[in-house]
RNA sequence: GGAGAGGUGGCCGAGUGGCCGAAGGCGGCGGUUUGCUAAACCGUUGUAGGGGCUAAAACCUCUACCGAGGGUUCAAAUCCCUCCCUCUCCGCCA
């Protein structure tokens, strides 16, 4: 969401710095409505303004034991007048909403422009790819053979795109879990936070899922409830509508949830292993901080998911997004790419974002400075999220990167703790 | 699911139709006093939108907001309706 007043005053400047990303937005009706509006509310204030006075001279003439007929019958016909002006400003103002919260967020001077992932830039590379003496099995082969995989049952009970893990396989994923949450918050100054998994209409319209990617999220049928498609909306509407103290700021939480997403439009793609599902695990890490530490903390947050790669030592790059490759909702990306040996490729397994105001206008998060009246200011906070990592995809990068010619699985050693001292995955008996 | 109670400013808490954006207290901020701290005293203290002034602020002014949305009325925190949320008891469950 843009500041409306900022969005009038620099309405063509907006418009042009979105360019691409702003290629579905009707501009001459938003800038119809934004000047409607603008008119409207002045007109009916005014007449409110009347009416205010009116009464108050009904009540004196009451007072005084007067006649106050005719300023009754006066101020009657003043109310009609601002019925009839803010049913018209309802429906400009639903007419602007509609508009307004389907604009994307601007880019970063910083980003690179482009219209598609190919326009993306590598910012560095970390480690190196495992070389093999035979070529690399996929996952899914590495798992059914090892019997900690079952796509088949899981198919029989949900559907396509979902997995069962069993054995060492759903031990290794708790694991992870585990080792994530544990290095972030003792080791990276998070703050745990389990949430509900479910959340309201507001909730997903605060960080920017809603009302445009509807269609990509699982909805219940009898409650208007939305699964989450991230920890990022439980944990950045946390503070929904609250005015934060700055001394409270930066605001670091780190939060385990399942993910579910519809994956519309996706048909065809990855459709085998673990790489796209409808419900997958993701820690996620999430800040609140002022506008003039949100890059720095963007970052800082990008280093702590590259942790867990480094801790895994598994190879990956990170990629800065182009202006085309941009979710709506942010104004600064990264990527972390995971190498993964059978697809000789890097797949992208963490996502880090500034989002600037965008979320905090939309969901209402303020911070107010605490020093004398002078910084008092009450300003949106700016909200940056990332993955730390996607639980699912790195436990395929660690089965893939890991595996030995027997079709056995090493287990990395900053895992082992959290696996019992198990050093590596065979097939089970 | 059944029965009841309640949602007012950062917090507590008054307010049942007319200068109520809202008493009082606490907290916060500024100041006086003070060797320092504490106490005391004085002042100040919400958010958003529109307009004016401005380089921008400060500032001035108007409007809205007493859980949310409707309604009644010249006039609603106060009356009516619907919804949401919280709490207590019972039932049911993990």
């Amino acid at each position: 969401m843009h500041d409306l007043r900022t969005l009038r005053e620099s309405f063509d400047d907006i418009r042009e710095r979105l360019g691409a990303r702003g290629a579905d937005v009707q501009w001459d009706s938003l800038r119809k409505l934004i000047e409607e509006r603008r008119a409207m509310t002045g007109q009916v204030e005014q007449l409110r303004h009347e009416l205010k006075k009116g009464s108050d001279d009904v009540a004196r003439l009451k007072r005084e034991k007067q006649p106050a007929e005719a300023a009754i019958a006066a101020m009657k016909a003043v109310g009609e007048r601002i019925a009839q002006g803010e049913a018209g400003l309802r429906q400009v103002e639903e007419a602007l909403n509609d508009l307004a919260f389907r604009i994307p967020n601007l880019p970063h001077a910083t980003v690179p422009a482009g219209k598609d992932s190919g326009s993306n830039t590598e910012v560095r590379r970390v480690g190196t790819p495992p070389r093999f003496s035979i070529p690399a099995k996929s996952h899914w082969e590495l798992g059914e053979s090892l019997g900690i995989l079952d796509f088949d049952r899981a198919a029989k009970i949900a559907g396509a795109r979902f997995a069962v893990l069993t054995g060492a396989g759903a031990r290794l994923e708790r694991a992870l879990i585990n080792f994530m949450l544990d290095l972030h918050t003792m080791r990276h100054g998070y703050r745990e936070v389990l949430p509900p998994f479910m959340v309201n209409r507001p909730a997903m319209t605060g960080t920017g899922q809603l009302p445009k990617f509807e269609e990509d999220l699982f909805r219940l049928a009898d409650e208007d409830y939305f699964l989450i498609p991230t920890a990022e909306v439980p944990v950045t509407n946390l503070h929904r509508d609250e005015i934060l103290s700055e001394s409270q700021l930066p605001i670091r939480y780190t939060a385990y949830t399942p993910c579910f997403r519809r994956e519309a439009g996706s048909y065809g793609k990855d459709t085998k292993g673990l790489i796209r599902l409808h419900q997958f695990n993701k820690v996620e890490l999430v800040a609140f901080t002022t506008p003039e530490k949100s890059y720095a903390e963007l970052e800082r947050l990008t280093t702590h998911a590259e942790a867990v790669l480094q801790q895994l030592g598994l190879h990956y790059r990170v990629m800065l997004l182009c202006t085309g490759d941009l979710g709506f909702s942010s104004a600064k990306t990264y990527d972390l790419e995971v190498w993964l040996p059978s697809q000789n490729q890097y797949r992208e397994i963490s996502s880090c974002s500034n989002f600037e105001g965008f979320q905090a206008r939309r969901a209402g998060i303020r911070y107010k400075g605490t020093g004398g009246k002078k910084d008092a200011r009450t300003e949106f906070v700016h909200t940056l999220n990332g993955s730390g990592l996607a639980v699912g995809r790195t436990l395929l990068a660690i089965m893939e990167n890991y595996q030995q010619p027997d079709g056995s699985i090493a287990i990395p050693e900053a895992l082992q703790p959290y696996m019992g001292g198990m050093e590596r995955i065979t097939k089970e008996g």
